[in-house]
DNA sequence: CGATTAATTGAACCTGGTCAATCGGAGTGG
DNA sequence: CCACTCCGATTGACCAGGTTCAATTAATCG
């Protein structure tokens, strides 16, 4: 039994920009399907050509990129409302791998249709672009992170994103969220050595700035672990849901 | 005197997705005016509303984000045929801001007709997305520069791909190109300090794997750079023009 | 119970950052 | 024409943030 995209619980969220029951009735016809996958489980392949695309509807997982060296960049952490697998749609191929990290719960549309719908509802092929976008702007934020931050802020900043975006969508209760990636993750995404990356979280942990151990990560104090990340504080950025 | 679009010299370059008659002449209408700055210029700034688009038709410039440290990270570098102003036309306002490095001519279109052109032609509006993932997909590569490799690495790697952008668009010409920028747009795009660039520099010039002075770039050798890189030889990336 | 994976800790080392000084070219005013 | 200034490039010395190597613990699994 799939979720109708009208009763679907993401779109409650106010993370995401209102559609009309016509806009989401489109959307519900250009839906293939569910797809259910346990971590670990790749749901799409760098240098494949990808069937589908994706809109994640529960769990976390993760976007990396392998070098030919061996050593692979983590590019994000995927949330609830990601929509994956527009790279292959557009360019051919996907030029990055997306991984499980908890069991996951995804929207499944079908790339054969994905060029009509653009052309038959422009205000998704908007969104799309709204979507492209906002992930640029992300990326941009990180490369920042990565070139201009010391290890103890840019961890600062990765752990604050992660947090906020799980703000955004409810998953925090009391301070706290489940954060199901491992260490090596954490360092793939920075450009840090894992065994600097345990311990700049060890110094955020005895500076009760962030405290990160058995899948969950608590912040006891938002705006002290933000001065550390020199980020300003930013409401959740409006998006459009697929 | 604005150039007629089906006459533009960009479109010429095999590296754009060819286009009809029919749809050059709807993105002649499009078409606002030109803009020609001198070198400086600030073009776009970070947190403004633009009320326009551009197309960069002539000259190179740089594309950069300012953290509140006063720390810059420079996101990449403009070359013909680059596309600003997107996120503000989809977001309400730029998160970057781009600055010309040469004098620079770029094609204006209104940001105030953009949603209806959309919506009248949805192959542009694809194209939009299209221009959107690829901007993604080499900002994921820029973001493995930065976090796996060392120094020498990602030197070689961002030298080598600004030098075959500029030989897709026919500015090379016996292995050299002119590069307007100065050392200190290299250190902050790819997070170096600024002495380290420059050391980082003399150690491929000393290795005759790329000689950059006196704005002229010279690969020798395209492979031996490429190797140095880690990066594998790739075709350039074909991508629609607007 | 051995095997595997993640986290943790210590120590040695080195890449790249910081500080500081110099040089050369372009522009400017006297 | 010269002195002065500004900016980018260059170089040396010193230092520290982060990497690498290595070993240990803890938890999970067949």
């Amino acid at each position: 039994m799939t979720i109708q995209c009208q009763h679907c619980p993401l779109r409650r969220k106010d993370l995401f920009a209102d559609m009309t029951l016509a806009e989401i009735e489109t959307i519900q016809r250009f839906k293939a399907g569910e797809l259910v996958v346990e971590p670990g489980a790749q749901i799409l392949v760098e240098g494949s050509t990808a069937p589908q695309l994706y809109t994640v509807l529960s769990g976390l997982g993760i976007r990396e990129k392998k070098l030919h060296t061996g050593d692979r960049q983590v590019i994000n952490f995927l949330f609830p409302g990601d929509f994956i697998g527009l790279q292959a749609s557009v360019m051919g191929e996907m030029n990055h791998t997306v991984e499980a990290r908890t069991p996951m719960r995804l929207c499944v549309f079908n790339r054969s249709e994905f060029w009509d719908f653009c052309k038959k509802h422009p205000n998704r092929a908007y969104d799309m672009t709204w979507m492209s976008a906002i992930e640029e702007h992300f990326l941009g934020e990180t490369l920042a992170a990565l070139g201009q931050r010391s290890a103890l802020q840019s961890m600062a900043w990765a752990l604050m994103r992660i947090y906020q975006r799980g703000a955004a969508l409810g998953m925090v209760r009391d301070s706290r969220m489940t954060l199901p990636y491992t260490q090596r993750d954490m360092a793939d995404a920075l450009g840090l050595s894992l065994v600097h990356t345990n311990k700049t979280l060890g110094k955020l942990k005895e500076r009760e700035l962030a405290l990160w151990s058995d899948q969950v990560l608590h912040i006891p104090d938002l705006d002290a672990l933000a001065a550390v990340a020199e980020m300003p504080a930013q409401a959740p950025r409006l998006r459009p849901l697929l």
